[in-house]
DNA sequence: CTCGCCGGTTCATTGAACGAACTAACTGAT
DNA sequence: ATCAGTTAGTTCGTTCAATGAACCGGCGAG
């Protein structure tokens, strides 16, 4: 971030926290990262991020060891940006903040996706939990992201990645794109 | 936030959250409330953060029901910054950030605050739960936090909540500075 | 050889963060 | 009554980051 100060002073693992993942933009990015986004142009298109910003978000998350870049195909050369061990813990963090902003930011709206469990096909609660597995915290490997009532409507976006959310799909899995 | 056009565009509910909890600060100024900072210039002391940021991340959080502003003294006039229930319930989620922090950015470092469920004594798990209770997610009344190894040292703080803190202290009750 | 795509970088503009200084309301001590 | 001190801000000039449009280089296809 480097900013004047930073908050790192601190010295608090909170604000550690939030000099890696804090900024405008990077948790979505990671949340995209989840739902199976790889590719630079991907992320692009789906969140309507800036470039640059894209750029910069990537390499700090690169460099801070959340997501991992790899090559994936010689000629031409492509890589692609996966998350890494490190990165995937975030997901109860993520998925705190997203079941918040389900209960206390919708306004009056509907859900826009669901997330269940692939192993029984039950909704996961607030939590992060499977209440008919009695499972507490369900990884995101075992997760399927569902579109909601709300996926379709007015406000829905035609980007391929939103397009490719449109069926279920297995969280960290490659998104078709 | 109000930047040009804001990602609340994505209409999904991570982004309406961070929109509101997002920003610079904002975490942070949420976790000391939960340590039980009510006063504009505990915050200030404490977080050394820039008086005119304190001042508009009060506003926005008081605005959209996360904090609520109250008088509790008539002369001369002091308000008071405590969370509202939909404040509280960013809990899970702080504290989900907390302990990412702690296993993967401390460089090193030992803890600084432990989390203890008051009921039992004994220190929350990652999840946010009590192992030996059985309980899924402890409450933050429920809990009490607790200096760490590194609460002292050279890197410790002198302010007056820091000071406050170095003994254990149960969440949200009002901290004596 | 040229066209277009992908994955960036560069650049000018705008907006936010920073930190120091200033203000306003009040209290308590001299 | 005056004066210093505390609390809770606001104001303001400077610095830094975000934005969006334009540009660029490697490459494969036609």
């Amino acid at each position: 971030m480097a900013l004047k100060k930073g908050y790192a002073a601190q010295d608090c693992s909170l604000a550690r926290t939030l000099e890696l993942v804090g900024e405008r933009w990077t948790m979505l990015v990671i949340r995209d990262a989840f739902y199976g986004v790889r590719r630079y142009s991907d992320f692009l298109a789906h969140l309507d991020i800036p470039r640059a910003v894209l750029s910069t978000r990537l390499r700090t998350l690169t460099e801070s060891g959340v997501m991992e870049r790899r090559r994936y195909e010689q000629s031409p050369p492509r890589d692609e940006y996966v998350l890494t061990e490190k990165g995937r813990r975030l997901w109860s963090a993520l998925f705190a903040l997203l079941m918040w902003g389900q209960e206390f930011t919708t306004g009056g709206a509907t859900v826009r996706r669901r997330y269940v469990h692939a192993a029984c096909g039950h909704e996961l609660e607030a939590g992060g939990g499977c209440q008919s597995c009695e499972r507490p915290a369900v990884p995101p490997e075992d997760i399927e992201v569902h579109p909601g009532p709300a996926a379709e409507g007015p406000t829905a976006r035609h980007d391929p990645v939103s397009r490719a959310l449109s069926k279920p799909h297995r969280l960290l899995q490659p998104l078709e794109t």
